[in-house]
Formats: structure tokens, C-alpha cells, sequence
RNA sequence: GGGCGGUUAGCUCAGCGGUAGAGCACUUGCUCGACACGCAAGGGGUCACUGGUUCAAUCCCAGUACCGCCCACCA
């Protein structure tokens, strides 16, 4: 016996462990069902689940579910990703409490720390994902640093190394001075904030009478100035190109060069370079073989390149410093006060990126991009929602090359070595590499020592649809599972993750990485916010799950999956959902109090009678539409279908009709419908189960036993035949559905007590639809609350006061006069008339426009000529009705 | 500056050429033997604005306004 009250997070206790023991979860490389594979983006091992994640999570897991019930070889690849800088920082912040810095313990040391933080983190997430009811492959899990994806890591780097597509270079980088490594364009977010425009008056060598301003945001840099341009066409300047300026401070005599890049409208015109410092006058600096001056060391405190009395000041101290000196000597002409953009490091948003001239390495992304281009605009890669093409083509169109080394101790060291001479040597090992270096140095004795820097955490991940698989060796599961169908993840992620996935996957493995990209929405907080920590706007799904059950969770994330928008997650609409899996047990419990279960014996296409049949056939089209949806990611629409069939058709209406049958004395039909509930509940089971797992589960276990153990995790997904279709049961039940529905609304209008039993007449009635009633007589009666029903003859006497209305070519008649106010019913019928004559007048508009009935298609015309003729006539019987009224 | 979205019921959002939909919220009744996390019946919308295409436009096209996002730039 199921328990009278549905406590989700009792339930959801004790399934998961049987599911992981049952095999389900594993993909089969031999076996010959067709592959549906999956890669699940990996989490960062920096802490917990959050609720993109959650939504993540649930929306693979309910098409793996649904694609394993359908009888797919599943792959859904787990694993973890080690991500370096946020991995680091969070492990450094650790140690700062302790009093502790990374350099104090070492690199050795260090690098262990985090290893263990990883395996703490790490179980924290595989445990979160579990608490979700995600059946990935937990078998084949992977962790981006383990052996094996290290090899491909390195593999990959050598290929590319050897190609041309990797290599080192010294140019401006994004500097994280507070990390003291570079980090990706990607990873910068510019702010805007208030901030001041200086200008600053340079002296012109030989022209005593002449200065010439420029402006900056960044006093400071001007230190590593080392030239002035002007645009060539400025006339206000053009005499000047070719002399020498006067730096301020430092005394360096740098050329006034002409060049484009000067904007005569801004500011003065002339603008100050500094090469070393800025990524515009690294170009400038470049077209004018100009030195490059850098004036910061790694920490961007000024270097030994600048003047004495500078040195070892911070870069915001030396601002101050520089900007009274100017102050002092009278050449800070004007101070703008000015709204700018600073760039921030995108994570803490705290520390201010400097341009900073380092020597890394590049991948050619920009020749990489171009087959993956290629790929999404012929469509052999997919985007859902479309438009999300016009993102990864605006990025990839305009690829610069990608640094991918970071001055970070956590990730894949870079697989580089370097003699004592200067040389490079880039090897899968460091015995390669040593024999490629003895080879070349023609000597023995050579001592090499491997590159310091780490990759960017993203090159491993780049690789993770096939690395997962075991490449470099050729496996089954490459042959099997790649490419994969589709890839799930948000849009934010475009950029970082997707766009390199498909470089590297065409580049290594010939073919694209997954046929489809479906990018979900980033989950907000009810009032759209962005959630975030600083914020304090974070859901943690722990904790709505500890609420409403992890069920109730994943059904809202379904039906909020609306593509390319953005998911407001509130607390009400998860509760909906919870209530709704209260709804579904108490259906569950009604069917088993009535003895109403699944039973093996039972054909549903020998059912006879038409409330059964209509019923099986709304189970048909439900599953057809979850189908439909699920083939296109249309989540939120699969699941408003399941929950109208469930809630709306199957409790509300089917439910209530088997009351009075089983309640009546007809065997047969008693047999047939307890047989037909119980298949239903089963197909409910089954069709829900993708998306609430546990719930499905326990009831099936409960109730719908057959074999001993069998799960819905293994259950197949329904077949069902065209012959359960019955659109001729529909239509009865519909003319039922109507009638029970109109006597129930005029009864709620004119306030007739629930308690009181009327009567209903019937006039003109087919012979066929008083059969109908008839046979539906008890269901009427318990449902509208009847007395008796009564077929009239055309013209027959009707009670003076009674009540009409008209349904099709039937009136229905309610003899309640002394129970209602006949005002309110004069009311009530001068408001429909009313309705219907706005109704026919506009149709007959419509049908009066020669151009309509010549242009519009036939059907489209008829339906509204018999829309007319239907309003007419019910017009008329309401209009005959009011008379009567009125005579009464 | 370049690009992409959005604007539909009080709120959150579906719909996308032929009578405006859902959930929540709201109002009114209901201890009718599954369920008050419930049942039943309701109220509520010139589908942002202006033009155009069409027999017909919430839906297609153009423009306007406001909102959001991505990318780039900022001397």
C-alpha cells in the first residue's frame, strides 16, 4: 500500500544506489544498438554544484534516459575538469588562511595540495550530480589531468608544435599582476567606471615656443613612452613629423611619427605610444620599429627601465607620484574627469589587467578556425536555437591567435625544453626530448629543463570529446561514439569551449566533435538577476531539492527550458511542481484502493468502450508529442504535455469518470476500465520517467510489479499502434466533457448550491447523442451533480423559469427557477447574445468581403460560414429563451 | 562602433498568418470517500509604437522607442 502522504525526499532516498548497481548506466561498445553519446561539460573541481549545473545536468539526463528507453546505446561521458587558474586560486586562498604561500611550500608541494582538494571537491560534485538522478557512465569518468587525457594533452601539443599551429612568440598578453600570469582575452571583463583624462604638455626639441599634448588614462605608462603620433593629414602637426618630443620625468627624446592611427578628432590629436604597454601602440609601435620599453615587472611594480626614484613603486603609487611631478613643472595642462572602461580580471573583478609584453605560447587559431567555420555553415555541425550560429561565427571570424600558456603551477606543464644554448625541444617526454637534443647538440652531456608554464585549462578541455575515448590509441568507443550527437551547454561557453572543441576535433579526428549544439538558458534568480555570489542571490539546488524533492526540480528546469531564453528560476514554480508529483501519487493511490493496476494480460487495443478508448488515445498523442519535442530539444514543450495529460485529462476527467463506473453494476465495463486505468498509470510511469526518475520509480515498484526488480531505468520506451487510436471515442467524450462542463459553469453562475440535485433536459438530441448520454447518464449525473436527465421532444413543455442553453444543435434545459434569481439569468443570457452577436457580425463581415471568399482557401471559408451558422442558431435559442423568460 | 535577441493577462513565459494560451497570483463556491500541495466556476490582454505586404497580421517586412546580451574600442 502506497503511503497516504508523498514525502518526495523519503522517496528519493532509496533508489539511486539500485539504479547505479543495475548496469544501466553503461554504454555497450559491442553491442549493436544504434550510439547516442553525450559529453557532459565537466565541472570545475573548485567547489559545488550550482543551478546551471542542475539545469545542465537535468536536461542531459532526460534525453540519455529517453534515448536509452528507446533502446540506444547510451554514452553519457562524465568527468571533471581541473580547471587551472580557478582550481589555483581557490587552493591559494585556502593556504592564505593558514598563513601559508604557494612559494613556501613549492611546486611539488603545492601541486599536491591541490591534488588533494580536487579528490575532496571532486566527490562533493559526483555526489551533487547523483542527489540530481544523473545516470552518466560513472565507469568511464574522467578527470582532464588523469594519465591518460595527459597524453592526448601532450600529443596534441607536439602534432601542432610540429605542424607550425603551435608556436612561441613575444607579444602583449593579458597580465594578471596579482596571479603573475597571463590569462585569456576571454577572461577579461571590462567595467565601466569613473576616471580622469590627464593631459599632459611634451616639449618639442628645438621649437622652444612649442609643447605638444597628449592624453592618458594611464599617467603611469609614460615611463615606456617612446614615441608621439600624429595623423599624416593633420596640418596642425604635420611640421612637426620627424622632430624629436621631450619625455617629461624620464628626459627621453622620442620621434613625433605620422600615422593613422592618430584620430585628429580626439583629444589633441596627438596621441603618446607606448609599445609595451598598450595593444594599439604595440601595433604602431611595430609600423615604426619603435623600441618596446617595458617599465613593469611581473607584480607591475616599475622596473630598473625607469627612472631611479620610480622603481619598485606599485603601478597606481607611481601614478600618484608621476601626476604631482607633472603638477610641479606645470605641464599637466588639463584634467578631464571621464567615464572609461578598465579591464578587470573576469573572476574576482578585482584586479586590474595590464598589457604586458611576455614571451608565451600561441596556437594559429586563426587557420584551426577556418574548417570549423566551414563545418557549422554546412551544416554538418548544427546549432540549437539557430541564432547562436551568428555568435560562434562573429567569434571564430575574428580568431586571434590563442595563448595558451599560463604562469600557473596547476594543469599540464608545457611539454618544452630548453637547453643551456637557447633551443627548443618539444617532445612527448623528457627522454625525447633529451635524445632530440643530443642528436642536435651532437653531444651527450646535455642538461635540459622543461618549460615552467602551464596550459590554459581549455586545451585539455578542447579535446575532451575524444580524449575521453582514448585517443591517441584507436578504440571502439572513438570508433562508436565520435562524433557525438549533441552537446549541451550554455551560451557563455561558446566561446571558450565549443569553438575549440571543433577545431581541435576536426583537426585531429577529421570530423566534427557532435551534430548538434544545443545551447540552453542561463538560469537566473526570479527577478532576472544573474546569479551570483557577491549577489546573494544563489538558489543552491541542494536546498530546493531538501524542499520540493529533486523531482519537482528537474520538471520545473524542463519547463522553463524555453530555447534562447533565460531561465527564472522561482521558488512558487518549483513548488508547482512538487505539487504536481503529489498530484501523480495520490492518482496512484486512488488506482490501487480501486483495485485499478497495471496488468499484463491486458491488450489496450481490445478495449470496447469509448471512455477507455479515448483515454488510450490521448495516451498516444501524448507520447507523440513528447517525441516531437524531445527529437528537438523542445524540453519545456515535453513536459507541459505530460503534465497536461497527467494533471488536466488524466485526474481531472478520466479519473472522475470511472467513479460512477466502477461504482455502477456493469462487469464488463467495471473489468475494462480498472484494466484500462492501470494501463494508463503504467504509460504515465514510463512517459514521466525521464523526468522525474524517483517518483516513477518508487510507483512502479510499488505498484506495478511484475518481474521481480525491474526497473523503469531499463524499461522500454512505448510502441504504440495506430489501431489504439480512436478520434471517434474522442469526439463522444468530448460531447460529454462540453455538457458536463456547460451545466457546471451555469450552476456556478447563478449560485446553485453545490448540494442541490436538478434535473437536466435534453431537446434536440440525435437518437445517436441521447444513446450517448444515456450510456453516460451516471457520469453526467455524479459530475454536474443531477438528479435525473430527461430527453425532450421538439416543442415539448418546458417549466416556466427554466434555464438554456445551447450546445451544438442540443438545448439544454435546467428547470431551476425557484433556486436562482431570474434577474441574474436575464443577465447571463443578454451577455451571450450579446458575445454571439459581435461574434456573427464580424464573421459576416468577413464573409461580405468579395476578396475573402475569392482569396482564402475553401476550408477556411466554410469554417467560417459554419461558425456563422452555428452563432445564429444558438443565438436564436438563447434570444427564444430570454422571451420566455421574460413572459414568465 | 559592429552584431544578436526581447517587448503577449498582475508576475514568469508559450504561441508565430485565419475565433488570444499556460503556470502562478487574484475572485467566488466547495470536508461530492485519491489529493486543500486539492476540486469546481470565474475575472483579467486595442499581443510596445508607426507604417508596409496580404482577402486576412500578435505572427511576415521596414522603421521608432525602451530593455537585455555578445564582440570591439575608448588619447
Amino acid at each position: 500500500m502506497l503511503d497516504k502522504k508523498f514525502d518526495p525526499s523519503e522517496v528519493e532516498s532509496r533508489h539511486y544506489e539500485t539504479w547505479e548497481k543495475s548496469g544501466h548506466f553503461a554504454c555497450d561498445p559491442e553491442s549493436n544498438a544504434a550510439p547516442f553519446a553525450v559529453m557532459m561539460p565537466p565541472p570545475n573541481v573548485t567547489g559545488s554544484l550550482h543551478m546551471g549545473h542542475a539545469l545542465n545536468c537535468t536536461l542531459h539526463d532526460v534525453l540519455v534516459r529517453w534515448r536509452r528507453m528507446r533502446g540506444q546505446d547510451t554514452l553519457w561521458q562524465p568527468g571533471l575538469d581541473h580547471a587551472g587558474i580557478a582550481t589555483q586560486m581557490v587552493v591559494e586562498r585556502q593556504l592564505d588562511g593558514e598563513g601559508v604561500h604557494r612559494r613556501d611550500l613549492g611546486r611539488e608541494e603545492f601541486v599536491k595540495r591541490v591534488w588533494q582538494w580536487k579528490e575532496e571537491s571532486g566527490g562533493t560534485i559526483v555526489g551533487q550530480q547523483k542527489r540530481m538522478g544523473s545516470t552518466p557512465d560513472w565507469e568511464r569518468s574522467r578527470f582532464t589531468m588523469d594519465e591518460g587525457l595527459s597524453k592526448a594533452v601532450k600529443k596534441v601539443f607536439v602534432t601542432l608544435y610540429r605542424e607550425g599551429l603551435i608556436y612561441k612568440d613575444k607579444r602583449l598578453v593579458n597580465w594578471d599582476p596579482k596571479l603573475q600570469t597571463s590569462i585569456s582575452d576571454l577572461e577579461v571583463e571590462q567595467i565601466e567606471q569613473k576616471g580622469h583624462m590627464w593631459h599632459v604638455a611634451y616639449e618639442v626639441e628645438g621649437e622652444e615656443a612649442r609643447t605638444i599634448t597628449v592624453a592618458t588614462t594611464r599617467p603611469e605608462t609614460m615611463l615606456g613612452d617612446t614615441a608621439i603620433a600624429v595623423h599624416p593629414e593633420d596640418e596642425r602637426y604635420t611640421d612637426l613629423i620627424g622632430k624629436m618630443a621631450v619625455l617629461p620625468i624620464v628626459g627621453r627624446l622620442i620621434p613625433i611619427v605620422a600615422d593613422e592611427y592618430a584620430d585628429p578628432e580626439q583629444g589633441s590629436g596627438a596621441v603618446k605610444i607606448t609599445p609595451a604597454h598598450d595593444f594599439n601602440d604595440f601595433e604602431v609601435g611595430k609600423r615604426h620599429d619603435l623600441p618596446m620599453i617595458n617599465i613593469f615587472d611581473e607584480r607591475a611594480r616599475i622596473n630598473e627601465n625607469a627612472p631611479q626614484e620610480y622603481q619598485g613603486l606599485d603601478r597606481f603609487e607611481a601614478r600618484k607620484k608621476i601626476l604631482a611631478e607633472l603638477e610641479e613643472q606645470e605641464i599637466l595642462v588639463k584634467v578631464d574627469k571621464i567615464k572609461h572602461s578598465v579591464p578587470y580580471d573576469e573572476k574576482s573583478k578585482s584586479v586590474i589587467i595590464e598589457p604586458y609584453l611576455t614571451d608565451q605560447w600561441y596556437v594559429d587559431t586563426p587557420t584551426l578556425a577556418k574548417p570549423a567555420l566551414e563545418a557549422v555553415r554546412t551544416g554538418k555541425t548544427t546549432f540549437h536555437p539557430k541564432q547562436y550560429e551568428n555568435m560562434y561565427f562573429q567569434w571564430m571570424e575574428n580568431q586571434l591567435p590563442w595563448c595558451i600558456s599560463r604562469q600557473l603551477w596547476w594543469g599540464h606543464q608545457i611539454p618544452a625544453w630548453y637547453d643551456t644554448e637557447g633551443n627548443i625541444y618539444v617532445a612527448a617526454s623528457e627522454e625525447e626530448a633529451l635524445a632530440e637534443a643530443k642528436d642536435k647538440l651532437g653531444r651527450v652531456d646535455v642538461e635540459l629543463t622543461q618549460d615552467p608554464d602551464v596550459l590554459d585549462t581549455w586545451f585539455s578541455s578542447a579535446l575532451w570529446p575524444f580524449s575521453t575515448l582514448g585517443w591517441p590509441e584507436k578504440t571502439k568507443e572513438l570508433d562508436k561514439y565520435y562524433p557525438g550527437q549533441v552537446l549541451i551547454t550554455g551560451f557563455d561557453i561558446i566561446t571558450f569551449w565549443v569553438s575549440r572543441m571543433m577545431m581541435m576535433g576536426i583537426h585531429f579526428m577529421g570530423d566534427v566533435p557532435f551534430k548538434d549544439v544545443y545551447i540552453h538558458a542561463l538560469v537566473r534568480d526570479s527577478k532576472g538577476q544573474k546569479m551570483s555570489k557577491s549577489k546573494g542571490n544563489v538558489i543552491d539546488p541542494l536546498e530546493l531539492i531538501e524542499q520540493y524533492g529533486t523531482d519537482a526540480l528537474r520538471f520545473c528546469l524542463c519547463a522553463m527550458a524555453g530555447q534562447g531564453r533565460d531561465v527564472r528560476l522561482s521558488e512558487d514554480r518549483v513548488a508547482g511542481y512538487r505539487n504536481f508529483a503529489t498530484k501523480l501519487w495520490n492518482a496512484a493511490r486512488f488506482c490501487e484502493m480501486n483495485e485499478a493496476l497495471p496488468d499484463a494480460k491486458f491488450d489496450p487495443a481490445s478495449a470496447q468502450y469509448a471512455l477507455n478508448r479515448w483515454i488510450i488515445t490521448q495516451v498516444v498523442e501524448t507520447r507523440e508529442v513528447i517525441d516531437t519535442a524531445l527529437e528537438s530539444y523542445r524540453f519545456n514543450d515535453a513536459a507541459n504535455a505530460i503534465y497536461q495529460f497527467v494533471w488536466g485529462t488524466f485526474c481531472d476527467w478520466y479519473l472522475e469518470f470511472t467513479k460512477p463506473v466502477l461504482a455502477g453494476d456493469d462487469e464488463g465495463m467495471i473489468k475494462e476500465t480498472r484494466q484500462t486505468t492501470g494501463w494508463v498509470l503504467d504509460q504515465i510511469l514510463i512517459l514521466l520517467n525521464p523526468f522525474m526518475p524517483f517518483i516513477t520509480e518508487e510507483l512502479y515498484a510499488a505498484i506495478a510489479p511484475r518481474v521481480a526488480g525491474e526497473l523503469l531505468l531499463g524499461h522500454d520506451w512505448p510502441e504504440y499502434g495506430d489501431e489504439l487510436k480512436a478520434p471517434d471515442s474522442a469526439k463522444e467524450i468530448a460531447q460529454i466533457v462540453d455538457i458536463i462542463g456547460e451545466i457546471r459553469s451555469i450552476r456556478s453562475d447563478m449560485n446553485v448550491p453545490v448540494s442541490a440535485k436538478i434535473t437536466l433536459m435534453l431537446e434536440g438530441a440525435s437518437a445517436d447523442q441521447q444513446d450517448k448520454v444515456a450510456q453516460y447518464r451516471s457520469v453526467i449525473s455524479q459530475m454536474a451533480r443531477l438528479e435525473k436527465v430527461e430527453f425532450l421532444k421538439k416543442g415539448s413543455e418546458v417549466p416556466k423559469g427554466a434555464i438554456k442553453t445551447v450546445l451544438g444543435e442540443m438545448t439544454l434545459i435546467l428547470p431551476i427557477a425557484d433556486l436562482i434569481d431570474l434577474d441574474q439569468e436575464r443577465a447571463r443570457l443578454k451577455k451571450e447574445i450579446s458575445k454571439l452577436e459581435k461574434d456573427i457580425a464580424e464573421i459576416s463581415k468577413k464573409l461580405g468581403n468579395e476578396k475573402f471568399v475569392s482569396n482564402a482557401p475553401k476550408e477556411v471559408v466554410e469554417e467560417q460560414k459554419s461558425r456563422q451558422a452555428q452563432s445564429q442558431n444558438t443565438k436564436e435559442k438563447l434570444a427564444q429563451a430570454l422571451e420566455q423568460l421574460d413572459a414568465a
